[in-house]
DNA sequence: AATCTGAACGCAAACGCTTGCGCAACCAGG
DNA sequence: CCTGGTTGCGCAAGCGTTTGCGTTCAGATT
């Protein structure tokens, strides 16, 4: 039925194990015998096993990628560059999609994922819990979002860093009263949402304004949420003349909000994003942009090359740039006066 | 090291393979006995080694995905939905993520998947070797995507009727020089190109309108693709009043360009889509909406019944209903005449 | 001519699980 | 008491690789 590597043996007259090692290039074997198994190897259509090949060797040559959404912009792209690095090294890769609480805790319980990967990129933060059941499988961690942990690789962005810009960039704009949609951090543990809300306190603070609790909005990070939270700023007595969103997506929203009330962007309301999300060119969103793709890239490198050379410790933080675009949707605050 | 069967078996006094019944239900053990089995199990924190069942019994529990772009918003909800379909039912999913020619000759040449997956959900369109290369695999194969093919179980949706009905939309606003933003089928050898230009050209045609080949752009499919397609548009002598965009993306390129050359939607030119992307009700961009993840969720659904009763013959096409939705990007043409 | 050295290859034992078959022990029916 | 049929479990043979070690043999070294 399915060729097996004795078949390629017979077809060549040798002994299994010198298939093996001709194929994987492995020495003891003479050019020209190579060569020979080589052709058969194709003519037959011989692909080794990597169920058996790994319950021999003990490596299984695939990679396991936890995300929680990879529907969404960030994660789909991370996912993408990452992937493109794994299997042009040869490796595949197992995906686990943990968007729900239950998915969540079955992959943690259940932890399919042992004995099946070399090496596992979470693009969630994990809670303690969760963090020692990874490290329990002996296997090198990276991760691309959201703060060090103990034996992770970790590629990040400065989200506060970001955030300060872009919430000085309103309050340089002669803004006082600043909204900001953020996102828990709960059910995700992730430290993003506190890190750009440490920003959004550091600018503020540092102006001299006053903190408004009611300015901070959830918008959960999806459009939808970002679109309620703005609403709900717009219903305050004294509405914000300029909001800082932690993602595009709740920008986008908002932007939605306002048009929906009929305010202008940016004569009305300035609105101002972070991520640079594929679409925020389009709507002219003013924003500050990380390298998503590259993200991805940079850790799924770093994960293969802790993976070859088991000699190396778990690398220092890799931090990478961003930087502020300045689009359409932020200008100084309308001139007339407060309803 | 590594807890094995056998640990388990000697923890309870019981062979390896009273334990290996136990713990996936099959008959054979007394209920105490079962019990014991999982306890110890469980305090062992065992599970079986993928590698090692699925040499033994040929069963893998494992989807193979295979995707042009996870990046990409149709793609990335398609698998996102798909995946948590087989996860639920203890399937893990390996991706495939064959972007570039070069990461799809490999994998169609190399075919990685072999003896690794029970069945394979393809969201690309295999041109006739690759489709063979699939089929000879042995096992059940789906898409979600450009019609029909031998083997594959399809679920999608009637592009051209959808393309219909967004032209005749335009047609019956009043619009006699409708152009197109369409996507080339080759690189990716898939069908809904060429049917949702079928459903633009039927309505011309029907309508009356004479075709006029300028009016056709390519766009890629992509954003930027969209944006220079509507700018080659409009540096016509006689641009469109009216531009049908074969996806979202490319409509939002399209709005792009037309804001940038101070042109207004709906008033100087109309702007219909295809896809309902989750961002086109923030641009209030018209279009036709089709349920994405829900045809992963059904393509993977019949995948798995295929995989568990494999007398079934493969399934007729599962056709989706798409429906047309009326926003703000479209309106009858501008009364003023052409410059 | 005897010895040593690699190189090239075969043998066979894992790797951890599944499964057909065999073998007790038990129960009920004659 | 002896059958015949269950039920509960162990034996052992795989599944398709990898890999340490042993063997052979040609050529180089004494």
């Amino acid at each position: 039925m399915t060729v097996s590597i004795t078949d390629v043996a017979e077809a060549t007259g040798v002994s299994a194990s010198t298939v093996s090692r001709a194929l994987r290039g492995r020495s003891g074997v003479s050019e020209q015998m190579r060569a020979r198994i080589v052709a058969a190897a194709a003519e037959l259509g011989y692909t080794a096993s990597r169920s058996a090949s790994s319950l021999a060797s003990g490596r299984t040559y695939t990679i396991g990628v936890v995300v929680p959404y990879v529907g969404r912009w960030f994660f789909g792209t991370v996912l993408d560059a990452a992937e493109k690095v794994f299997s042009a090294e040869g490796y595949d890769v197992l995906l686990y999609n943990l968007g729900s609480p239950e998915a969540r805790k079955r992959f943690f319980t259940k932890l399919p994922i042992r004995k099946r990967v070399d090496a596992v990129l979470s693009l969630l933060i994990p809670d303690p819990e969760e963090a020692a059941a990874l490290c329990s499988l002996g296997v090198p961690l990276a991760t691309t979002v959201g703060g060090a942990r103990p034996g992770f690789t970790v590629v990040g962005i400065d989200d506060r860093g970001g955030a300060e810009s872009a919430v000085r960039h309103l309050v340089n704009l002669g803004h006082r009263r600043i909204g900001m949609i953020s996102g828990a951090s709960e059910p995700l543990h992730w430290t993003t949402p506190l890190d750009r809300r440490q920003g959004y306190l550091d600018v503020l603070a540092d102006a001299g304004i006053e903190l408004d609790p009611a300015l901070e909005a959830d918008g959960g990070y999806t459009v939808e949420g970002g679109e309620r939270a703005m609403t709900e700023l717009l219903a305050l007595r004294h509405p914000p003349t300029a909001v800082f969103a932690q993602s595009d997506e709740m920008a986008m929203g908002a932007l939605r909000a306002l048009r929906r009330h009929r305010l202008r962007v940016p004569e009305d309301v300035s609105v101002v994003g972070f991520d640079d999300h594929e679409l925020s060119e389009v709507v002219g969103l003013t924003t500050v942009a990380q390298p998503v793709a590259a993200q991805g890239r940079e850790a799924a490198r770093l994960l293969l090359t802790r993976l070859e050379g088991p000699n190396a410790v778990s690398p220092r933080p890799v931090e990478m740039p961003i930087r502020f675009i300045l689009r359409e949707t932020t200008a100084p605050p309308h001139a007339r006066r407060q309803r």
